[in-house]
Formats: structure tokens, sequence, C-alpha cells
RNA sequence: CGGGGAGUAGCUCAGUUUGGCCAGAGCGCUGCGUUCGGGACGCAGAGGUCGCAGGUUCAAAUCCUGUCUCCCCGACCA
């Protein structure tokens, strides 16, 4: 291709909206612009670069077996309503109100559909298993889209659903995904790690994410430093802290009267203690039913281990009314005494099942309660009470023993077993071997395509701009002359002709009148991996040089052996990144 | 949704406090010339109803009210 023939509008100021490199440089190298909050329009560098990322998820769904479908981007809400996802997506689902009054869901993702298919479809077990996927844009009406592609309102998903007759049968294609996921990041050039993963309101029993470690990734792993273990922070165990040795003499409750000090930080600043000393309760709306969750001051619920504890239902906080009612106080002086009676449930975290002693709201505006005994003042065990983790890990805290580690990562892909959730809901049933009805077990499975994009160039780029791997990069070789001249102008012309015939994907810097310095740049911009300088200083001795993107010194080569030069140096890139074992 | 910030040329921004001398700079763009191996230089140009709508005033980018959009931080997200 010719650069004068495509449309690369690369800048050198960077976008005064654009927070985290990967965001400024796709709009300084000219792959993206942005139209309104969250969306994006690709332009023919950044698409071609998408495409490849698409290629290579392709290539690997139809190899593990998996077959390519479309559905629709307008999805009726009435499949919404029957497995409860319109309540549990909330404002996040983008809908609207066609000509006939029908309320319509652009799709955030497509369980339902493909779910309601299976329903009319497949009715037998001999049907089964069966995996299809597609990628097409979902849309998600994020309450704060930010970090350009990251976090997007629109973006481009590989999403698979799988059905099968048995848990064996799910496990064999979920281990199947797993590795197919693995192939699929290696060979877009990702450094990623695995780790175990909360199924959230997808639902289901269980999930992995495939994580990119990187300091703009808004996911937080934890991990041992063994790597015995990895998961996210939302499943993440901890171990239960030592039970603190009881005080021999334990005080009575002491009211204090505390105004205006609902906070933790104000309330600690006020009594002057630690918020380790203070014990938290929140209430939460979980459908009609209220719980209440107690954690340590200094902790912080864990909204995915609170779901997860209470059957994977929605929740969410209460709102100021509710808590009124129930605490019969102002929001910020709750306590837990007492609330069991009032409240459907009530979860007590270890971390305050083992404090002697703590502080905590009295259940009345303005004032807090002192000396406060775990199991003394409150149940921790009875008819709707109980202990279960229910808090964030945090510093300090180990699992088997061994000392949690923290680092952040962007998600770029998750599989869950889903199991029944949504057969059971839409009707999706088979008639097994003796005839019986079951729903179909279910798997999913996501990609996120422009977050690899994205966070391809969060891990790998420089001062200059991405450094992007040979698989998914826009060109694989861009050939710069350096000067005009008919010599020069000729020979580029003559390797560029000859690598387009051979099936390189190369990129002719053609514009006339720019100097050498401002196509050198723009050739790091585009992060192409290859580039083939064809100038004076080495043409005068009959060569060209051919330059790594992440390399500092080019390689001269003759110009009567560049093309296969060329040829092989792109080979040999596109060798080490097809081979070699994933990091689990 | 709560808190903070910002909307002035295609881009990055100054000017707003103290209303008038205030439609500005750099980059980019067009033309001509000199340059030509890591974002050159000179000359000449094009380009803005100062987000939008009201209001105050002899006079508004500047003051007031409303409204829209964008960004950052935070609140259970792929």
């Amino acid at each position: 291709m010719r650069y004068t023939k495509t449309f690369i509008p690369t800048v050198k100021e960077v976008p005064a909206d654009a927070e985290i490199i990967s965001h400024q440089l796709m709009i300084r190298a000219g792959l993206m612009r942005k139209l309104a909050s969250g969306t994006y329009t690709y332009l023919p560098a950044g698409w071609r670069i998408l495409l490849k990322i698409i290629d290579i998820v392709r290539d690997e769904m139809n190899k593990s077996g998996a077959q390519e479908i479309l559905m629709p981007a307008v999805q009726p809400i009435d499949l919404w309503q029957k497995t409860g996802r319109d309540v549990d997506y909330g404002e996040t689902l983008g809908t609207f109100r066609d000509r006939h009054g029908r309320i319509n869901v652009l799709a955030p993702t497509a369980e339902e559909v493909v779910t309601s298919l299976a329903a009319g479809e497949i009715s037998s077990y001999k049907q089964l298993p069966m995996n299809i996927y597609q990628i097409s844009f979902k849309f998600r009406d994020e309450f704060r889209p930010r970090f350009g592609v990251l976090r997007s309102r629109e973006f481009i998903m590989k999403d698979s659903y799988s059905f099968h007759a048995d848990p064996e049968s799910l496990d064999e294609t979920y281990k199947v995904m797993y590795e197919t996921y693995c192939k699929i990041f290696r060979r877009c050039g990702l450094e990623y790690v695995i780790v175990e993963a909360e199924s959230g309101e997808m639902g289901g029993t269980g999930s992995h994410q495939f994580t990119v470690p990187c300091e703009s990734g808004e996911d937080i792993i934890v991990f041992t430093q063994d790597g015995s273990y990895a998961a996210n922070i939302e499943k993440a165990s901890v171990d239960p802290l030592p039970k603190q040795n009881p005080l021999s003499n334990p005080p009575a409750m002491q009211e204090v009267h505390t105004p205006d000090v609902g906070s933790i930080e104000a309330v600690c600043e006020f009594l002057k203690c630690r918020p380790q000393e203070m014990i938290k309760t929140l209430i939460y709306s979980a459908d009609t039913e209220t719980i209440v969750a107690v954690v340590r001051g200094d902790h912080d619920i864990n909204p995915e281990k609170l779901a997860a504890s209470v059957g994977g239902r929605h929740i969410e906080l209460a709102d100021e009314d509710t808590i009124e009612k129930i605490t019969a106080a102002a929001v910020g002086f709750a306590g837990p005494m007492g609330l069991a009676q009032k409240v459907n449930l009530v979860l007590i975290d270890p971390a305050v099942a083992a404090m002697a002693v703590g502080i905590t709201g009295a259940n009345k505006t303005d004032y807090h309660i002192k000396n406060v005994v775990p199991g003394r003042d409150f149940a921790l065990e009875g008819e709707n009470t109980k202990v279960v983790d229910i808090r964030n890990a945090v510093q300090g805290d180990t699992f088997n023993s061994k000392p949690l580690l923290f680092r952040r990562g962007i998600e770029v892909g998750q599989v869950f077993k889903l199991g029944k959730k949504y057969s059971a809901k839409l009707d999706a049933k088979f008639l097994d071997a003796e005839g019986k009805e079951k729903p179909c077990l279910m798997g999913c499975y996501g990609i996120g395509i422009n977050r690899i994009l994205a966070s391809a160039i969060e891990i790998s780029h420089d001062d200059k701009g991405p450094i992007l791997p040979i698989t998914i990069a826009p060109w694989e070789v861009i050939i710069t002359p350096a000067g005009a001249g008919e010599e020069i102008t000729g020979a580029a012309e003559n390797i560029h002709a000859e690598l387009a015939e051979k099936g390189i994907e190369v990129l002719l810097d053609d514009r006339p009148d720019i100097r050498a310095g401002v196509k050198f740049n723009d050739a790091d911009l585009l992060g192409i991996p290859v580039r083939v300088t064809v100038g004076q200083k080495s043409l005068a001795a009959g060569n060209v040089e051919i330059k790594l993107r992440n390399e500092s010194e080019s390689k001269k080569v003759p110009l009567t052996q560049a093309a296969d030069e060329i040829i092989a140096t792109v080979n040999s890139l596109k060798a080490k990144l097809n081979v070699g074992n994933p990091r689990a």
C-alpha cells in the first residue's frame, strides 16, 4: 500500500482528554478518533489492527470447533425480563423505544438471545455439545466511560456460548476454550496472567479471567509470590485473621455522643481511634429482602462475595429511607446490635468475629457505642446470622499462609461456566438418552477485541510510540525512502512491489517532499515492526537498511537481496509469536 | 448520581479576575522559495456567530441565569 493513498492522520500534540498512554498513542498514531464519550471511529490503520486481531481470534475459535454466527445488535427487552437481567444491568443497559412502543436493548452481550435460539433449535442430546460464537459490536451505557478504549460504551467483543448435556462435557469445552484463549493471546503477543474470577452477574459456577498486567488496568489481581494462587480481587480468598485475645474483664457497652460524625474517618478523628477498631455496618437490598453486612472499619465490602453469599442474587446498597427505617437513625450511625430481628439476613465478616472489642454506630442519630464485643453484644451465629468472608483482600492478608501480593491488570478475556442459569429460565431443554427432559448446561466465553489493542500498547511502547507485535501491527513492513531522486524512489518501488507480490503487508511511504525525520517518526508512531530505509547513504554502496522497531541499530543488506532478507525477518518475528507455552 | 475542572482556529492553549485599545500564539493547513537520514527555515495566505439560549449594559469571550457537552476523582463494570 501507499502512504499517499491511505488516511493516516498522525498528530504531534497529545490530545487533551487522553489520560493513559494507549489512548494518547491511538489518537496520535491516527488509529482512531473520538465521536463522543466512549465511542470511537476506527481509521484505516486502527481498523487494520482490529481486523488482524479478529482474524487470529476467528482462526483459533474455528480450530477449537466453535462455529461463527451473527446475532442481532438490537434485542427485545422481554428476553431480559425473563432472566431478570434487565434489573441486574440497570442503567448500564442501553435501550430505546421503537415506533411501535416496544423497548429494545442495544446488545451488551447475548446470553438471552443465544439461549432462546437454543431453546427453539436444540431438542436432543445428539445435537450436543455445541459451541457458537460471534464477533460484533456491543453497547454498554457505562456510568463513566474512560481510559479511551479500555472502558468505552461501544466495543467489539468475541462472545461464544456452549451448550452441553452433562457437566463433563461442559468441563471439556471449558478447558478447550481456556487453551484456545491462551493461544489467541499468545499469538497477539500479549503477556498475560490467568486468574480465578467471580462469575458475578453472569451467574454460574466457575470462571477464569485473562488479564494483562499493567498499571493502567482497572482490575486488581491478587496473587502469591510462588504463583500457586492468583485471583481477581473480586474473588480472592483470604485466610481468616487470628482471633484477638478476649479481654479478661470486658467493660460494658458505652454510648458516646458523636454529633454529625457519620463516616469512619470522622468517627476515628473524633474518638481518637483507628479504623481497624471500628465495626462498619452496611445495609443492602436484594429484591424485597434486606441484608446487613458487617465488616471491620478498615476493610471494604466485596460486592461479588456478598452477592455470592446470597445465592448470586443482585444486591445493591439500600436507599436512605430503608436504612433509616431499619436502624432508626440517620445514615452513618448503623450498628449490628438488634438488627437481626429487623432484616432477612445478617452477614458478618470473619475479621469482625475475630475482634475482641470494637466501636459501632448506636442505631441512634449522632451516637456511637464503644466496648462492643462481637458475640456478646450481637450474635455471630443464628437463624439468619452467619460469619462469612465478604470483604476485599488487603495488604497484609495471607492465603494458604502465604502473603498476598497485588497488582493491576487489564481484563482481555473471561471464561465462565454458566450452568443452567439461562437455559432454565428460557426453556433451553433437550431430551437425554433416557428420554428425560433437562435444561442444557451452558458456558460462555468473551474476548475484548479493542482491549487487546489497548493493552498491547500499554505494555509495549517507547517515547516514539507503540511497539506492536508483528501479528497485530497494521503493516508488517514500512519502506521509508529517505531523500528524493530516481535511484532511491525506484529501489523503494521495486522492493515494495516484490514484497507485496509475496504476500507481505507492506506500506510504502511515498509522500513527496517529506523530510526523512518525519517519515521515521511516523513509522515509529505506527508501531510497524520492520522498517526498510532506502537512502543515498547506503544505496551508494548498493545497500538498504533493515531496522526493527524494538531495536536501535539497523542492518545493511544488499539491494539485490533486500526482499529475501525482509521476508526472512518477518517470518522470524512471526515464528516467535506462534510457538511457546503460555504462562498460566 | 456526588465532588472538582474545562468548553476561544483542525490540534494544544493564552486572553475572562479588572467589560471597550481583544479575535490572539504555537502546531497543522494552502502557495512560493531555500532545505532535505530523526518531527527544517523564510515570505505570503486561508481559517473562529469565543459550546448554546436568554439577561444586564452605550458596549459582553469577559458579568448574571439557564442549558448542553467533555475530562478528572468517587460511588458494586468487559
